[in-house]
DNA sequence: CCGTTGTTTAACAAATTTGTCAAACATTAT
DNA sequence: ATAATGTTTGACAAATTTGTTAAACAACGG
């Protein structure tokens, strides 16, 4: 039967996603991936063999939904700067709702391996698109729409300013004494206060 | 002979900091940390009497630290706002340059405790220096100095710009293809760059 | 020198996590 | 119905990580 991946395979798969990503939970066991997917733990060994080829195709997808997330910085050649920005944080927030934790994933697993002899991220590199868009951020500059500076600086503010107070929910949730529905507000209004300091 | 702790205690606990927070090694082993410290790996259960005992320890030991951070946010009362800004971007830096993983530890922590039973931050608190510090803020946003916007929103654009770009480091020195060298000089012209993103 | 105390070590035991295997089960085609 | 194939399960084995113990060692005061 080929290449056709059984609902299972697909459910274990997306249960680890589920923990990784969404949970943060780094130090999950091929067990509480069973139970999160509701299967028999020895499943997990039956498709993917081993723990750690699950872990690296959880790991080939994360690098994958990061790359695209970064082409996603590229659009229609003729659309405003504001509005392309715009779009650009409405992936992103949507991807980091979804998966908050998924770049520390990245960084935790290149951590994880010392000396860094796996070279988690061999495939990954700085697409053309990415490359556009901080040419594009440079023109920006030029035209004085935006603060002036390196345009990797430009990049890494928009990054941080949208990921990072998704990334430390739980803590800040508590240091703020917020409610759930409180943060979720505030993480709701950063849209447009994310463009105010950034497109001032 | 009471309290006074040994060095190699100190020593174990050092390395188990140094590993968490510097390196953000989530899953070192207690063979690790032993390793790291340079002794015998039983002597961790010596001083700790358990593993869990010494990653409390630790645990501790960063909430302590997060709420001196907090709390630097204080300041004589009559220096100019963007002075105070400026030192505290000068005290989160150098700690985020000494410890950058202790934030996502602490978050890692409480994610990696299922159904938050053991309540990892239930002595830290919204200390009168941080709500006094968004005060000041508020103050600030009416004199016209910063955008107005919830005071939380400030802060938490704060330590975005100030924290993750240290935290995904080895993420984005892959992905801008930046040398140790190239990315460090980054993250310094950083200090420069928040405060005109902040305060412009 | 001896005894006391605290430290370090290696050998071992226990616990946890991962991997294997054969048998049971299900589905489908013949 | 039965053979063939793929799936699921439980029992077991292996590997990894953590904890315990007794003995060796060191330092110090009497």
């Amino acid at each position: 039967m080929a290449v056709k991946d059984s609902i299972t395979e697909r459910h274990i798969k997306e249960a680890a996603k589920k923990l990784f990503f969404k949970e943060g939970r780094f130090k999950a066991t091929t067990q509480e991936i069973a139970d999160a997917a509701g299967v028999n733990r020895t499943l997990v060994n039956y498709y993917f063999r081993s723990r750690d080829v699950l872990f690296d195709q959880v790991l080939s997808d994360a690098k994958n939904a990061m790359t695209d997330r970064l082409k996603s910085s590229a659009g229609e050649e003729n659309i405003p700067f504001r509005l392309r920005i715009e779009r650009f944080i409405d992936v992103m927030l949507e991807h980091s709702s979804a998966y908050p934790y998924m770049d520390i994933y990245l960084v935790s697993r290149m951590n994880d391996d010392i000396n860094q002899q796996n070279d988690v991220l061999a495939d990954i590199k700085k697409t053309d698109d990415l490359k556009a868009f901080l040419k594009l951020i440079e023109t920006e500059m030029n035209k004085g729409t935006i603060e002036k500076m390196p345009p990797v600086q430009f990049l890494l503010n928009l990054l941080s300013l949208l990921t990072y107070p998704v990334i430390v929910q739980p803590l800040f949730k508590k240091i703020l004494q917020f409610s759930d529905r409180q943060y979720q507000q505030m993480l709701k209004e950063r849209r447009a206060i994310i463009l105010k300091t950034l497109l001032k």
